[in-house]
DNA sequence: TCAATGTTTCAAGAATCATTGAGATGATGG
DNA sequence: CCATCATCTCAATGATTCTTGAAACATTGA
């Protein structure tokens, strides 16, 4: 994850309804949503609207799409979204622990402390 | 942190020059720097310009400033900037120790693995 | 092949955002 | 008090982004 991908990211969840999509999805897992659903759950949009913001984060690399039948399915891009953490991370961290602590204590809530990460 | 204060965070990290000064202001460390440097540092940038992006970093919490005699001295939030990632991280994890996993390895490279750390 | 369904594409208009330059404000030293 | 320095504010302009509605495209079932 350079500063250009970054960026782009950070400008596709900077949208309401975009952010919403990405929460979505990520919780919908990897069976993903159709468009359609996925319109409905978040906004009740129409569904060009709702074309524009998914191929908005599907350019920004945050979602990623599979054809099934009619419909399209959406899913979320998981390892995009991890990377956009540690480039956030990376940058916070240089000898400011006091930023990555309580990150990392956040994280501990759902993933088991994973002390066997190896430094890279 | 809640959705709209990561929305205005997330806007205010979407251009390029803001993402660069929150860079540059969190290695600068808490003595920070004046209005002047970050744009002889980040950009070249003219002063109004430069105005312009650090208030809408002060804005979105990203960023703090404090008058030192003539110059104004802007340091990053760090609260802020954890609480972002916490954000980002609680919502992408529900389930899904695939997104935190890499998230944590990547905190481990800067941060001693706090595994002290207990679940809120 | 036809009609229906789910989604995308396109063009136009409204809204928001970034840059510029001029001028205002506030602090300092002589 | 005046000149200077550092920064901010404001209004105008140009650029980008979002929404809308109509039309096109692709897939399915009859």
């Amino acid at each position: 994850m350079d500063e250009k991908q970054a960026l782009t990211a950070f400008a596709a969840l900077s949208q309401e309804t975009r952010l919403r999509i990405v929460r979505l999805l990520v919780t919908a897992g990897p069976e993903g949503m159709a468009a359609g659903a996925i319109g409905e759950a978040v906004d009740g949009a129409s569904s060009s609207r709702m074309s524009f913001h998914l191929s908005h984060l599907e350019q920004a690399g945050l979602v990623e799409s599979r054809r099934a039948g009619r419909s399209i399915i959406y899913t979320a891009a998981l390892g995009v979204l991890s990377g956009l953490i540690e480039f956030l991370m990376r940058d916070c961290c240089q000898g400011h622990p006091e930023v990555c602590n309580p990150a990392m204590a956040a994280l501990s809530t759902c993933c088991e402390p994973t002390k066997a990460a190896t430094h890279a």
